[in-house]
RNA sequence: GCCCCCGUUGUCUAGCGGCCUAGGACGUGGCCCUCUCAAGGCCAAAACACGAGUUCGAACCUCGUCGGGGGCACCA
């Protein structure tokens, strides 16, 4: 008997997209779709200080490019609305009363500045800093007269004194611990919002959430969760607690710096500046997709259909990975190469219009192919062949001479090869590939060599794509003016 | 300080008691190809944290040590 699968991703809107959680993301929606079950969006507000208004807009831009589609969030809509935690306060708070009638939960009338003194002497103590249970010792009578009252009162979790939870991580097994380490924390704050660990064991019962797959940050604080659960008398959902990503030296995860340290040196572990730097959706799947599980003994290039047929919880790795960006590139070149010509070339048209070109359909396509294997990230292709769609190159006179060659023979090897290629009626650049060869040797000059000044004058560039092809590309008539020019520098040096 | 988790080359990983003289990938070095740059092909260096135990046999099981990480909020 199988019970049908429903997985969620629920960031919360208070930072931006990273690589973490897309990973997550990543996950339960591979689950969800390796056995056609339910991948649902839902966004975690119940913080309003740190609430950012851009923060839901991102993540669910950085969704969509990533193609991580879901069947049921906020913009969508859904048979569990609502999606927004903030939206459903009510329905935290009759949970929350139900808590307390069945005595698994207390209000609570502490001050912030007796909790944090108490924290501060428990410290001192070198004691763990938990609620010592003063208000948990009240006559419910009482309290609720001082509720009535209108006091201001946060609503408590009653843990167990005694005794210890057990907990099975499909990852780590199981994960015990005793209750009297466990706090008596809370559940909805004195403003009546919930708080993350009623609201989001609330909405996973209400959206019938049968996995949990999220960060191992969440682990600790796993124990309490499954009380909440048991607490209820609901049926735990399967936990699956993620590795963490730490940063790239492997020591500690990835602070605020340390992201800003990342952008410095090219790189970033956000999802908007990803895709903002070139890279595809497929290669950022790849990547993060890898690190911290393995889809197949002896390959590692995957496109997400295919991570969703060799998807396995199995084959998570629970221990923390550093990240790398290297591997970024590799993977991301590899997805480039394997794109179609006019796959790229459509992506590539929003590069090099950003970049201040007007690509035309037909060219850009032969720039496309004549590009790809030679770009990383999309952006790299503007470097590569924007000469393309220049209507003049400036090549660096330095870079003009050919190697070992004085300016003067530069520009007779120059003269001649423009000579050869001006006197042919159908222009065929790479039919008379041999004739320039032929000219090098004539001249006495390897063929690289000669190729060489011809690049610098044709493209402007030291690095290009192979001559021929780029010169197929750019056509006759600019072709000649540009070795003309050429010449021209170079009889003046 | 307390609680929890993790530990295979620099990095991501395969390995689930004999298939391991430990496999793959990134990165690194070399060679080949070559008009530049790439891509591609071939080769190389590089790891079971340590110590006990269990067993005929341990990277795999147990315990300890050490190392790393996470958490300890009216944040998520």
């Amino acid at each position: 008997m199988h019970m049908p699968v429903t997985v969620r991703f629920a960031p919360s809107p208070t930072g931006r997209m990273h690589i973490g959680s897309a990973r997550t993301a990543l996950y339960n929606y591979l689950l969800a779709k390796r056995v056609g079950g339910r991948f649902i969006l839902r966004i975690e507000d119940t913080d309003q200080k740190r609430f950012s208004p851009e923060a839901e807009a991102e993540i669910i831009e950085g969704l969509r490019w990533l193609g991580l589609d879901w069947d049921e969030g906020p913009d969508i809509g859904g048979p569990h609305a609502p999606y927004r935690q903030t939206e459903a306060r009510e329905i935290y708070r009759e949970h929350a009363q139900r808590l307390i009638e069945k005595d698994h939960a207390y209000p609570c009338f502490c001050t912030a500045e007796r909790l944090a003194r108490m924290r501060e002497e428990h410290r001192a103590r070198k004691e763990q800093p938990l609620y010592d249970g003063l208000c948990r010792r009240l006559d419910p009578a009482e309290a609720a007269q001082r509720i009535a009252a209108g006091e201001r009162h946060v609503i408590r979790f009653k843990t167990p004194n005694e005794g210890t939870t057990t907990v099975t991580d499909m990852l780590r097994g199981e994960i015990s611990v005793e209750n009297k380490t466990l706090d008596d924390f809370i559940l909805v704050k004195s403003d009546g919002l919930a708080l993350y660990h009623l609201a989001a064991m609330v909405d996973d019962r209400r959206m019938a959430v049968s996995h949990v797959i999220r960060g191992s940050e969440w682990l600790s604080t796993l124990p309490l969760h499954a009380l909440v659960v048991r607490a209820f008398g609901w049926r735990e959902p399967a936990w699956c607690h993620l590795s963490l990503f730490l940063k790239p030296s492997g020591k500690g995860k990835m602070s605020k710096r340390d992201a800003t340290q990342a952008m410095t040196e090219g790189h970033s572990i956000f999802i908007r500046d990803l895709k903002e730097m070139g890279y595809i959706p497929e290669g950022i799947l790849n990547w993060i997709a890898l690190m911290g599980a393995s889809f197949d003994e002896a390959q590692d290039v995957f496109t997400l259909e295919e991570m969703i047929q060799r998807f396995d919880l199995g084959h998570l790795n629970p221990s923390p990975a550093a990240i790398n960006f290297e591997k970024a590139d590799h993977f991301n070149g590899t997805h480039i190469r394997r794109l179609s010509t006019d796959d790229l070339a459509a992506r590539l048209a929003p590069v090099f219009a950003k970049a201040g070109y007007a690509p035309d359909g037909a060219k850009l396509r032969q720039v496309a192919a004549a590009v790809q294997v030679r770009i990383v990230t999309l952006d790299e292709a503007v470097d590569m062949g924007g000469f393309f769609f220049r209507e003049n190159v400036a090549p660096d006179p330095k870079d003009l001479p050919g190697k070992g060659l004085t300016p003067a023979q530069s520009a007779d090897a120059l003269r001649a090869a423009r000579e050869i290629l001006a006197a042919k009626p159908a222009f065929d650049p790479t039919a008379s590939e041999e004739e320039l060869r032929a000219l090098a040797e004539k001249l006495g000059y390897k063929p690289g060599v000669l190729f060489g000044i011809m690049r610098s004058a044709i493209t402007g560039q030291t690095v290009s794509p192979p001559l021929f092809t780029s010169m197929e590309i750019i056509g006759r008539e600019t072709i000649l003016a540009r070795m003309g020019a050429a010449e021209a520098v170079l009889r003046k040096m």
